[in-house]
DNA sequence: GTCTATAAGTTGATAGAC
DNA sequence: GTCTATCAACTTATAGAC
């Protein structure tokens, strides 16, 4: 059994960290070899493409990171209604004014890139869609039908998007309570 | 009558779209220049205080200009299920497949500078907020309550930021699509 | 007011010692 | 495998001629 933290995991997580909260752009190799602790030739051997690299590594770290908190959200809730507007909740709760700063998970990169970089822009993609997926099982488990589940999952991930973008910039988690609360009433079935 | 172009306004437009499309950090001020052919001494005489004043500005400038186009949709259609479906089409062909290059207006520099520059979030923030009240202003006309009417706000505008945020990294205009389509089964009143 | 040349610092990336 | 020294290119910004 091997405790030792391995350089290229650290590298991975510090990427993660800092491009949530500034991007891809606003991120220098410089910050993240300081930050991580790890010197600049280690990067290039564990990423021998670059920063390019790094991120797409860091995007599906983030990736698996964000899939978890949502099934660990949903796992415990079967009506989707009620685990949507949990989910935001928790949303509101870490985007709040308080606490340490988080940024979104990868939309600032997604925003940034989509146009200059298309294997960056594919790892965000990817992201989306598994994301998207799992909203998407949600609503089937509740018996909507396939075309409205993922019309649905698509709506509710655009204004998870959204409410995290109002609330960074907005520097309070009002904007994301306030969605919460609309969720009941946005689903009603008619 | 002056018919001349004047370079700071050319500074800004050019800045505005450039901005848009690969965010803060991705453009530099050598990018603006070359697109703008204004010359960087110039720049500096308008814009002292180099480029976080001219992306303020560029950013004031791109909030005026998506006022004029939500409120040229909205003018035409008194109820707000049909002004907000209609806005959404419009924004779906805007960032559909063909076309020219267009980002998000200003939902990137706000996930990149959020947490680096007050003065570029303040300015953010303001376009947020006067975005957000011309939907309010629609549901009142529309007798929604006060307090439904600015929740109902916040829901909407961050559907529209998440949405084209999802139509630039899908490369398509099928979230919008999708989004549109749902607002009236979301708006059916209880 | 307009423009060029250049400064001072930072960027992503590499070469090569150990 | 690990790390340091360094590179060329680029960044924002400035000085000063015209």
């Amino acid at each position: 059994m091997n405790e030792k933290v391995k350089p290229k995991d650290v590298l991975i997580e510090t990427a993660s960290r800092l491009f949530r909260v500034r991007g891809y752009c606003g991120v220098g190799l410089n910050d993240i070899i300081e930050e991580s602790g790890v010197p600049k030739g280690s990067l290039y051997y564990y990423f021998p493409e670059g920063k390019e690299q790094l991120a797409i590594e860091a995007i599906n770290h983030t990736k698996k990171l964000v899939m978890e908190e949502i099934q660990t959200v949903f796992g415990g809730i079967s009506n989707p209604i009620d685990a949507f507007q949990a989910h935001v909740y928790e949303l509101s709760k870490m985007f709040g004014e308080g606490g340490n700063p988080v940024g979104s998970p990868i939309g600032t990169i997604a925003g940034e890139k989509h146009s200059t970089s298309e294997p960056i822009r594919l790892a965000c993609e990817s992201a989306f869609k598994d994301w998207q997926s799992i909203y998407t099982e949600k609503f089937l488990e509740a018996d909507y039908t396939r075309q409205q589940s993922i019309s649905l999952a698509i709506v509710f991930h655009a204004l998870i998007e959204g409410g995290i973008l109002l609330a960074l910039t907005m520097k309070s988690g009002k904007p994301l309570e306030a969605i919460a609360e609309q969720i009941p009433l946005l689903l009603i079935k008619k």
